[in-house]
DNA sequence: CATGATGTCTGACTTTAGTCAGATATGCCG
DNA sequence: CGGCATATCTGACTAAAGTCAGACATCATG
């Protein structure tokens, strides 16, 4: 029982008796899944009844009967929507707002009880993220984001942090030539994100110069979200962005330390150039004609 | 979002959403998800009925008529147990064989799916090992079996593999001191693996002497399952056995290359002794009276 | 402002899962 | 063999989830 397929569906085997028993802990509740299911929808900010209803997969019956019975636990409010009568929105009343607590303090808990099975908190913490990573794939969504964003932030420090391992000098981030915010910022250029879920994986930011080229900077993806090409797909949104903006050439800059961003660059069409720049980290340069 | 408890989530609804499109993958052969499941229970090996009931966690009238419908079906056949009539073992059908093929070819096509999302395999693979180990710790079990069964044979492959990469001059079995099965067997000594699911995680060997005390060898716990204590669980077990065998006096050798090995005899009662055997790869040698 | 599209709601229905109290057959033990 | 325990089965029930057709209000558009 050691074949990668195996090991697959023994995870998978693990996994799913561990859903049913958060599943268990939620119906002590008293309330149906269903009903609980809604409940924690709302109270995760999704507001419009359709949206719900897409995002647990309902029918739109018995998502209307659901809504009912959480109303009539006084846990809900429906109303129309403000610029479209036809669809409504639910908000918690106070007391569903003290009953999504308790279920938020269910699954922290049972959070908190799976990490304290192990004591490399870390090591569980990263082969989940990987995992996680990897079935969200599809669902791993580019916003264009202000640079100063806190996701774009995280994503940054991150980077800096990798730099500085990465390197044999180390990596300071102001002996560097930091773009400023607002030539990442449209119409100059922009930041893009890569979201899965709620956690930012990745990023690229567009920097608009005035030397008749834009430049690619800041290109990360998170270590768990690796092996799943999504380097590529932040370099091909940065290049639609570009044409968008009416940008058609771009250049970057890259250290030899980091031969996977080379690699990708040098399959996607970049050509080598001369130094353009004197930043004292890179020592690879590249172009592309859009 | 970068808490340990929102990660934590995060895992939980990337793998509920993926354990959901699991099920309804098996709902597409036409059969409610109870009959599919003890269908795939009889199909991997679960004959009696009783171990099926307990396993699901089905109610037993339940049982009797999801049994009753694979049986209408012509995928199953039920009978009396030989040497006990009031139990019923049930058995696939040649028809009940060729569905259960069906459920195996869709779980392996969702796990190869799943495993061909990423480009390096053996990374998603030692995290779903990590994760499945993690929760599957309270039910691993430590089973007494022959040294010489496909899973004591698996385990102590992996074992001289580690010790040759941790070792540095290496490892060669044959220049160590490699003991006789027969004394790793009842009513000498035994050999007692951890199996997780299908997966052994884990092994040592308790080795009778002719010289008035017994040895431990072969404690190994596979890298997935580090962290989780199960080196401590395997090493009462063998206390366990030892003191069910009337032996009173335990040895035992390792290197100061596993440091953890070392951390772990000096936190539970082992004393330091000096050199008992010319072995030429251990340099620490441990004594515990019972 | 008529018309068709959209979003929600209601009623009537089915399927699945699960519970529980007996009925029945078999096994074990004195 | 009687009496009690065990394993399964049957019938009668409930709860939850889901389906579907049609009603109704609202919106967008020509």
């Amino acid at each position: 029982m050691l074949d990668p397929i195996s090991r697959v569906r023994r995870f998978n085997r693990a996994v799913t008796s561990a859903v049913g028993a958060l599943d268990t802990s939620f119906l002590g509740r008293g309330r149906p899944l269903g009903a609980a299911r809604v409940l924690n929808a709302i109270g995760h900010g999704r507001s419009d009844v359709a949206e719900i209803r897409d995002y647990l997969g309902l029918d739109s019956g018995l998502m209307s009967r659901l809504l009912r019975s959480l109303e009539d636990e006084g846990l809900i409010e429906t109303a129309a929507r403000e610029d479209d009568a036809r669809c409504r929105v639910a908000t918690l009343t106070r007391a569903g707002r003290r009953e999504f607590a308790a279920y938020e303090a269910l699954s922290n808990a049972q959070a908190e009880g799976f990490l304290a099975q192990h004591s490399q908190r870390e090591a569980l913490l990263a082969a989940m993220d990987l995992i996680a990573s990897t079935l969200t794939r599809e669902r791993v969504a580019l916003d264009e984001m202000d640079p100063r964003s806190e996701e774009a932030r995280h994503c940054l420090g991150e980077y800096y942090a990798e730099l500085g391992r990465r390197f044999s000098q180390g990596f300071d981030v102001s002996l560097s030539r930091d773009p400023d915010a607002k030539d990442m910022r449209r119409p100059r250029g922009t930041f893009i994100v890569a979201m899965s879920d709620t956690l930012p994986i990745g990023c690229v930011g567009l920097k608009g110069t005035e030397s008749g080229y834009a430049e690619v900077k800041r290109l990360w993806v998170a270590p768990s979200a690796r092996g799943l090409r999504l380097g590529r797909r932040l370099m091909d949104a940065t290049e639609s962005a570009a044409r968008e903006l009416g940008i058609s050439l771009l250049r970057l800059d890259t250290n030899s330390a980091l031969p996977e961003a080379g690699q990708l660059y040098r399959s996607t069409g970049w050509r080598a150039i001369p130094r353009y720049n004197d930043d004292p980290y890179p020592d690879l340069f590249f172009e592309k004609q859009l």
